[in-house]
DNA sequence: TTGATAGGCAAGTGACGACTTGCGTATGGT
DNA sequence: ACCATACGCAAGTCGTCACTTGCCTATCAA
């Protein structure tokens, strides 16, 4: 859904994750963690952005491929695409 | 900030209120009321819609322009245009 | 099997956001 | 002056969200 997309990029804290698996695809959940410590100086529990990364899946802006007892993240950039050119319907190629 | 774009856009109504004014630009407060019960059939008061409008003019999506006992708002799209490029590094022209 | 790692589930708390209600202010018409 | 229109302010309610805590499951190594 479109507006789960909206919901999820409302908080900063899951920007901050798109920004990291843009950087690195990838991640599991535990690298996401200590990223987001020792770049962004987050304090945050696991399960704290172990929630995080389960609304960004339900928006399907990061999806997960499981391997054994790890979960990797991938970022998927496609919902994003569409979501704003619905207001920018002026032409921007319109040389008045 | 661009923490406002986002927090902003997290909201239904005020998607719907964006939607208004690309539609037709320079509404009043009243008239984005009648339309939005009347075509999208929202229940909402006045001040609900008033303080929709006071945060998206917060978020710089929507400037007002007072005259007389009427003030129009219009739509500026200008904070929209870089919010998603942020993750789509991607080269979207890239003809590999 | 034991122990350590990687992750999940569920309940509870605290704060923020959406919305309403009531009253107040300014402008325009007559 | 009067009244209606167009809008603003402030408090209060209610739900949702972010976050934590505690416990549980699954995979791998020794």
């Amino acid at each position: 859904m479109e507006e789960d997309v909206f919901k999820a990029l409302a908080d900063p804290t899951r920007r901050r994750i798109l920004d990291e698996l843009v950087e690195r695809d990838g991640q599991t959940l535990f690298e996401i963690c200590a990223r987001l410590v020792t770049k962004h100086g987050l304090e945050l529990s696991r399960q704290g952005i172990s929630q995080h990364l389960a609304v960004l899946e339900s928006a399907d802006l990061v999806r997960s491929r499981r391997q054994g007892r790890y979960k990797f993240h991938d970022l998927n950039t496609e919902p994003l695409e569409h979501i704003v050119t619905r207001w920018l319907k002026r032409d921007t190629g319109g040389t008045s």
